[in-house]
DNA sequence: CTGTTAGCGCCTTCAG
DNA sequence: CTGAAGGCGCTAACAG
């Protein structure tokens, strides 16, 4: 079902039925003609088809999305917000995963390019994956979203994770914590680096004794943050901090896990702060303290750039950073 | 930069440039004329246009996938399995969230088939939307996954949600409890019902005394928990159950902290079960029996059907269920 | 082994 | 207002 049935079922010519299916051309047809083509397409079942119209016009109407783990819920509403931004323009994201694995980023990238997708948004970029992203972004619109490439020249859409963890520190401080732990993500994140060096220097201008583990997270999820945490208490456990940072709720859970089964308690023994104030994390035990992730202005900021990139493409867009807001919660508490 | 540019630069055909690309093709060409194009099109920055070969080809080797919401945090592990197998095929997942409205749904389907996708997974239907499923299910592949639609002959790779429903009532019941109130889904997605019906049998059969809401959750979220256990408590606060079985984890949760507001303690006034042993489930206050949802599996298994489906459109792939299996923590006790 | 030819379905000139 | 023609980039069939 194509065009030319439907034209040839009216005695017509294809191009007239294709601009009496575009709402933008339809003006151009007469008010019955138009009428009957409208008619027919329903009649005979006719769906467009995007590819042909995508090859002919030169644009796909899909924005690819590359994330690294959709197990992370902190990503969903990002998603969502892209989506969301999307549907005015009648898009469509197209989301895959990485794993959080350069490799497979590289691929999602070339994938992504060779289906011709009208952008890109990054939001699950690691430092290694710089250059890959600046090739990509010489053909096509791209940004990068949620995970930040400091020394990049791409437009950014982030969040301030800076600022969000130098609050997290200074309610850790204000508390009376002085021996404090952190539980960092991969080193090649630009959130995590963020986050360590909001935490790390507000720590330092307080004179706080910030005890360093040898080891970041390799991923930013439960499991790296139990064995952290396991770490934490075989290198500390004579001596172990009285408050713990952990760079994402995920991780901040599994710290909770180990220290539970060591029968460290929190917040009696240790208070511990997450990041991203996660669905359902006000009701773990204790319930979290946690920085807020706007994921969702983030997503839809993301998809409005992207948008922008578009049009313009050699235009360079602002980015935008949002800010981080601060949930106290029982599991951190005054030393 | 197309086959035509690369072919030129080396004064062959663009044809024999599209063989020698084509893993599949390339031994029809002579050795060193393939390495001198591999070279030329890496030289040249060439990538394929897949847009264009799907409009030669007939196929866009993506397949949709439509789910309800992205922020469940189940239905990560399926889009995961879902991915994991069509990556053996180079195909790739075209995500579409409806956020539970059928209207949404209607217009993601057509969205997904206007876009030629090779087979659309529906992660995320309502019984309202069968009609329009199965009409679809007449021009692409098409299979029905998660979301169960009882009396429709699609395949379907399902969760044996009937015996999860049964099994969480058997625990309640072995636990003594004989005053049992359910927090319920949505009465026409497939998997509440199922649930619903699994659960009201065994709980009848045991004689046990089923309190029904004159309700159930609009949508499996925590929100509608909470309203659902609200109403739980205005209507039968006297004389409450002494255990709740709440359709998802997410309900569950609401209902949780609807009842520790409260100051109805659970599990010593009331235990609570839920559904899909969601991530951090089991750290929450007070760890959460759950009914455990193979979310992978169920993804796998209907990515590699949906690879089926395509290859032989008039087969009918048996569809596959999954078994349910019951984690039993402390959010439960006997009465 | 390689080139030629002919579209896939659509949309956009350019003529009428 | 409508039709005819051409081509987006690729690949399959057919000839050499």
């Amino acid at each position: 079902m194509t065009l030319k049935d439907i034209a040839s079922n009216l005695g017509i010519d294809a191009s007239t039925v294709s601009r009496a299916l575009d709402p933008e051309k339809s003006h151009l047809v007469r008010e019955d003609t138009a009428l009957r083509v409208r008619e027919a397409a329903k009649r005979l079942g006719y769906r467009g088809d995007r590819v042909a119209g995508a090859l002919r016009r030169g644009v796909t109407g899909t924005i690819g999305v590359i994330v690294a783990d959709l197990a992370n819920p902190f990503i969903a509403p990002v998603i969502h917000g892209i989506a969301q931004s999307l549907a005015k323009e009648q898009m469509l994201p197209m989301v895959v995963e990485t794993n959080d694995d350069p490799a497979e980023l590289e691929s999602s990238v070339d994938h992504l390019l060779s289906r011709r997708v009208d952008a890109v948004i990054c939001a699950g970029a690691r430092f290694t994956n710089q250059e890959v992203l600046e090739e990509a972004a010489r053909h096509t619109p791209l940004l990068v979203a949620v995970r930040g490439l400091p020394n990049s020249g791409l437009t950014q859409v982030l969040h301030d994770d800076y600022s969000g963890g130098a609050m997290a520190a200074r309610h850790l401080l204000e508390l009376g914590h002085t021996r404090i732990a952190e539980l960092r993500g991969p080193a090649d994140v630009g959130n995590f680096v963020a986050r360590h060096q909001g935490f790390r220097d507000e720590c330092e201008h307080h004179g706080a004794d910030l005890i360093q583990l040898p080891e970041q997270g390799d991923r930013p999820i439960r499991e790296e943050g139990e064995r952290l945490a396991q770490m934490l208490l075989e290198r500390h456990g004579g001596d172990l901090p009285t408050a713990i940072f952990a760079h994402n709720d995920l991780m901040a859970v599994g710290a909770l896990t180990v220290l539970r089964r060591s029968e460290v308690s929190c917040p009696t023994d240790v208070s511990i702060a997450g990041y991203n104030d996660s669905p359902m994390i006000d009701q773990i035990d204790p319930p979290l303290t946690s920085v807020a992730y706007p994921g969702i202005e983030i997503g839809r900021a993301a998809g409005a750039v992207a948008l922008e990139l578009i049009k313009d493409p050699d235009g360079c867009p602002a980015g935008e950073v949002f800010p981080p807001q601060l949930r106290v919660r029982r599991s951190t508490r005054r030393k």
